[in-house]
RNA sequence: CGGGGCGUGGCUCAGCUUGGUAGAGCGUUGCGUUCGGGACGCAAAGGUCGGAGGUUCAAAUCCUCUCGCCCCGACCA
């Protein structure tokens, strides 16, 4: 009886992924429009969870919120030379303007005069307005933040992880210093750390990026590295010293103190949709979704149960109660009562979806004033069952409240363990390959002679990259050694994976 | 962009080799009986077989082109 919705993790990772997300009713492929989704409303509120805290952590930084155009003249692109290289061919160009209808078809008309990009990014045109921002060492620091959509024309796409259009937040600021830029750089690298951790029930690593995967137009790219179940890493955020690279390239200046014309330091962060994908592959088992309860676009729901036509009133009445109290208290709640459907089905469309706790109210639970609760994810009991709980109706908000805080604190400590036990440290090139062959991946410390030629030779042979050198306490206690590859002289340990 | 696979009711797929005008299971709708871990009976709706050309008396089936999805590779948040 049981449907087999979705492909078990140990069978084909990537496939339980995408029937995740599909059951889970996060996204659908846009089909009509290649390499691009449509986030569906349960995926969206989601999101708007996210941006919600994100928000609040960006304006409780200093950062106001602005918005830039989505088309970016092709002349601005060309001002960074590194930028230009590395999204050049990433980019999605608008060449023409106008339609006439001719026989039925649509006919483009004019040619525009000077094309745009649709923005991969938004360094260059935040650069020219911010050129005519800022004028005096008084308007810095100057702290922006976008909610935008982005456009990269991708080769592969997958849901979430990688799409032609996805959206997101790119901070953009500028200061008077360096010094006072890398504070912001490493200030916001430790929002998203504490994001991920606190709301996002995900641990992460924070590290500098080499300098083949440093952020194109950036003198240093910082990042958040999380893994997946199946031992690959996921970039879940970066935070990027831009230097006076575009400062220089958009001639922004600002006079200072001393009377000197001076170029603006700058810094661009973001974070985007992929970290819905990153909370699937942190928190999703072989039943679905499970959504940490700070994500949760539905908190709690009620399953009634009952049998005769009486029954079926008082309990859904008492359902509705319990609902109202609830939401009284702050929880998000939804009542299923939905008749002529089993409440086990209902048990398994909700947990596909990911709600972290299920009521289960009976008349026997009316009886005795109480409810059952079922977590989302519950220690197997002696029966061979999911164990359930029975909390009492009184401050039910209260209790319902602690089991999310443990739950929430539960996940986290689950995806901690699951990275602490595929975290390893390596030393021989053989163990190195070992780690990597057929489809396995885990984290890796390993000595490296810190240059790019060694690491693309590793990628080339184990398909693993380097994620990240790791910010001081980020790994293992600094040390001397010699290079897993090549054993030339290595200053420290750094995270090598596979990844996303 | 290279290699491979796949597009047939909402979902999973059969039918294609050997052309004859579309099926199954699940889901959906209605009614009744059910309801503490995926119910059952009866009735019903729903597909110009991804799209466009072509071959043919006749195309889901054969040919050409095209669009999209998935996997591997190169590239990347």
């Amino acid at each position: 009886m049981a449907e087999a919705r979705i492909t078990p993790r140990k069978q084909d990772y990537a496939q339980w992924y995408q029937d995740v997300v599909r059951e889970g009713g996060l996204a659908e492929p846009a089909e009509v429009v290649k390499g691009c989704m449509v986030i569906k409303p349960h995926g969206y509120a989601v999101w708007e969870k996210m941006q919600a805290d994100l928000d609040r952590r960006f304006k409780a930084t200093g950062h106001q919120n602005a918005y830039f155009p989505l088309l970016i003249p092709l002349s601005f692109l060309a001002k960074e030379a590194q930028h230009v290289e590395g999204f050049a061919m990433e980019c999605a160009v608008v060449t023409h303007a106008g339609l006439r209808a001719v026989d039925g078809k649509m006919e483009i008309k004019n040619e525009l005069e000077e094309p745009y990009v649709i923005r991969p990014t938004s360094e260059t045109i935040i650069g020219h307005f911010f050129a005519k921002w800022i004028d005096s060492y008084r308007d810095l620091p100057l702290l922006i933040n976008q909610w935008a959509n982005v456009m990269r024309w991708e080769k592969r796409t997958r849901l979430f992880l990688r799409t032609g259009e996805f959206l997101w937040q790119e901070g953009h600021t500028a200061h008077a210093s360096h010094d006072e830029a890398l504070e912001e750089v490493h200030r916001m690298l430790d929002v998203y750390r504490d994001f991920a951790h606190e709301i996002m029930a995900m641990p992460v690593i924070q590290g500098t990026k080499t300098a083949n995967e440093r952020f194109a137009g950036a003198v240093e790219t910082l990042c958040i590295e999380a893994m997946m179940q199946d031992g690959k890493a996921l970039q879940a955020g970066t935070s990027h010293d831009l230097g006076q690279n575009f400062g220089k390239a958009f001639n922004v200046t600002y006079q200072s103190e001393k009377g000197e014309r001076e170029f603006v330091w700058q810094t661009s962060w973001g974070v985007s949709t992929r970290l819905v994908g990153a909370m699937v592959m942190t928190h999703g088992d072989d039943d679905g979704l499970v959504l940490p309860p700070k994500l949760a676009p539905i908190h709690v729901v009620i399953v009634p149960i009952y049998r005769k036509d009486d029954e079926k009133d008082r309990v859904n009445s008492a359902a509705q109660m319990i609902a109202k109290d609830l939401r009284a208290d702050g929880l998000t709640v939804k009542v299923d009562d939905r008749d002529g459907i089993k409440p086990g089905a209902k048990y398994y469309e909700w947990e596909r979806k990911g709600v972290p706790i299920r009521i289960e109210i009976g008349p026997r639970d009316l009886e005795q004033q109480s409810v059952m609760i079922k977590r989302r994810i519950a220690p197997i009991g002696p029966d061979g069952k999911a164990m359930k709980e029975s909390l009492p109706l009184q401050h039910l908000g209260l209790s319902i409240g602690r089991v999310l805080d443990e739950f929430q604190a539960f996940l986290f400590d689950r995806a901690q363990k699951n990275m602490n036990d595929n975290t390893v440290m390596i030393d021989s090139w053989k163990d190195f390959e070992a780690v990597f062959a057929d489809d396995g991946s885990k984290f890796v410390w390993a000595h490296w002679d810190g240059t790019t030629e060694t690491e693309l030779a590793i990628k080339e042979a184990t398909k693993a990259t380097i994620r990240c050198i790791p910010l001081p306490r980020q790994g293992p206690a600094k040390e001397a050694g010699a290079c897993v590859k090549t054993g030339k002289p290595s200053a420290q340990r750094v995270l090598f994976s596979k990844n996303y």
